[in-house]
DNA sequence: GCCAGGATTGTGACCGGTCACATGGGGCTC
DNA sequence: GAGCCCCATGTGACCGGTCACAATCCTGGC
């Protein structure tokens, strides 16, 4: 009951000691919880503790104790859904487990940025606590590497394929799995063949998405096309429509975001090529208005949130021994058919 | 040059102390480029600490000093648009002010969260350092409500029309002016009147984007029609639309962002009444997809970006006197025409 | 050659907690 | 009733920096 309110200077555990009639270090135990504390001095100091509004200082605790009870989360571009969606599961359960959270935003401006990188991952390092780093692009990639290795650390990436020497603990989706159902979708709607149109990749070999497609073309003996580099947003994906409009023979495109995948739709649009009369299309992520494109699109939804939540579990396992180290389920992508994706045109 | 790396105990400034053969005080003042420094010793200093890989420790310097270098970011939902971007750019502020970001989600379950909310006000004072606020939203004005009145914080508000005994400091865009030009731009084209769909008012009473509509209308001497309660999200725009396409008076709507407009217009469609060729839709942020809509979305655009730069400025100069205070300045939002909106129909 | 006084540098206490160890009382056993 | 052990509590040092003040060095002026 602080009714007084405004205490400049924080109330400390002394505060509370002269208050209870006790040392300083009986408050400790009482607010550690300490069993040996006799419930009469407890309550006496509970009332103590009431009585002067006091909480317990973050900072001085990080700094006696060593551990920090805190995250930072290194990503690129926050404002893209799937990111928003991991940050916001890594909040949520980082906020039920009393850890708050940092954001580092990588500016991924292509090159010479890996001196920002380093300074990104240094600046999180120095805010103690642990790392998740969402490694989905090449900026996220950069940076976990970059992460000394005595830190601890958890990659959200895009396929486990890990890089060689590379022991650190990762969550994922399974893309490959998500871009192989897609695919099939595709192909079994009567498709000869499915054009992808990537995200950039985020390893230098060729990312999860794309196995996923080319394994399933594969299996089903049809063409390979190879894939067009996209970006993230809409334009990439537009500018790859407009390419992939001037050839008839493309039938079935799958995206490697929605984003990607509306731009594509937008191409293919303006080049009179009609989505799905002509051309169908299918992208990957499910973002919330993608239920609401005319057409609606096509579109395989992971659980970003889920993989956030699991990333945050998983660090939390590796900085408290006491944290049971809830395994990383692999969360099953599920794709969801709507009007973007049907039958190939009847051959003229 | 710390070749070696690995170093468990962080290194601290008596380390160096006893490296450089100075005392620890004397350290300090270099790394604080305290004036009075011979500069050999300073040298001799700055061997050392670049020698072991001295990295000053944030925690201890934000109990020993009191200013910790933090900002905590209070939000509802990250992965709109416009609150993604806004954090974005509080982010790149703060990092150049090499100040770290962090992130508390308001879990905007509409009720009963009241006791939540003040939970992530405190969790945020805890944290030490200011706090912004982004305050578009119910969860996020009562959350700004929430904040001990001793406290650094800066709202991001829809509105500067502060309620009464709030003096503390603010940024906003001019989403009044905004949704007036919008309005006026479909005027201009014909239409008898605009309806508007609106997203959750922040506000008891009516928000500065419903006012600027208004006024809009009222200086046009066109009839004014009750606004209809949307969402955030497309959802919330898609039963709007589904209402609002049973009147076939309704031949113009503004919806209070991009997400809304998208349901309005595949309301729209379902119903059978085409845009713009019956009905115009304008939308409000200009996210990063609605330039690739079939029909491509008429909006507004606000900087965002701008706002949460503006927003960390002022908490900057609050936070410190060394700091200037940079005035906020408030955008001026800029209207995008596109393709979803076009005269009315001719009179049948 | 001596002293004032600014330039440099060092010392002790403190920020608000935790940890390791010491100490004072009961209650039990024998 | 002595010896033990455990329970409850207190004391001192420390985490890694900063702040306020004291102490020393060096230099110029007389």
């Amino acid at each position: 009951m602080n009714v007084t309110g405004h205490t400049r200077r924080s109330v400390s555990i002394r505060d509370v000691a002269t208050a209870a009639g006790v040392s300083y270090q009986t408050v400790s135990r009482v607010i550690n919880n300490h069993p040996s504390v006799k419930p009469s001095t407890r309550d006496r100091v509970l009332a103590a503790i009431d009585e002067l509004g006091f909480r317990r200082n973050s900072t001085a605790l990080a700094l006696a104790s060593g551990r920090s009870r805190a995250v930072t989360v290194l990503t690129s571009n926050t404002t893209h859904y799937g990111y928003a969606s991991i940050l916001q599961g890594i909040e949520e359960t980082a906020r039920a487990a009393a850890y708050s959270v940092g954001v580092g935003v990588l500016e991924s401006t292509d090159e010479a940025d890996e001196a920002a990188i380093a300074a990104q991952v240094q600046r999180a390092a120095d805010s103690g606590g642990g790392l998740i780093v969402i490694a989905y692009d090449p900026a996220g990639v950069r940076a976990l590497g970059a992460v000394p290795a005595e830190l601890p650390v958890v990659g959200v990436v895009e396929t486990p394929a890990s890089p060689p020497g590379d022991d650190r603990p990762w969550v994922w989706a399974d893309d490959r799995e998500a871009a192989y159902e897609a695919t099939r979708h595709l192909l079994s709607l009567g498709h000869e063949t499915v054009h992808y149109v990537a995200i950039p990749s985020s390893t230098r070999r060729t990312s999860a998405r794309t196995t996923g497609w080319q394994q399933a073309l594969r299996e089903a003996g049809a063409p390979e096309p190879l894939p067009l580099q996209g970006s993230w947003g809409p334009a990439g994906g537009h500018t790859a429509g407009l390419q992939l409009a001037q050839d008839t023979d493309v039938t079935a495109i799958l995206c490697g975001n929605d984003d990607l995948a509306l731009g594509v739709i937008r191409a293919l649009h303006e080049a009179g090529r009609p989505v799905p009369g002509e051309v169908s299309v299918a992208g990957f992520d499910d973002a919330p208005h993608s239920a609401y494109l005319t057409p609606s699109l096509t579109t395989v939804r992971l659980d970003f949130t889920g993989l956030g939540r699991s990333a945050f579990a998983l660090l939390h396992g590796a900085l408290e021994e006491s944290a049971q180290i809830a395994p990383h389920p692999v969360s099953v992508p599920e794709l969801v058919v709507r009007e973007s994706s049907g039958p190939p045109p009847a051959r003229g």
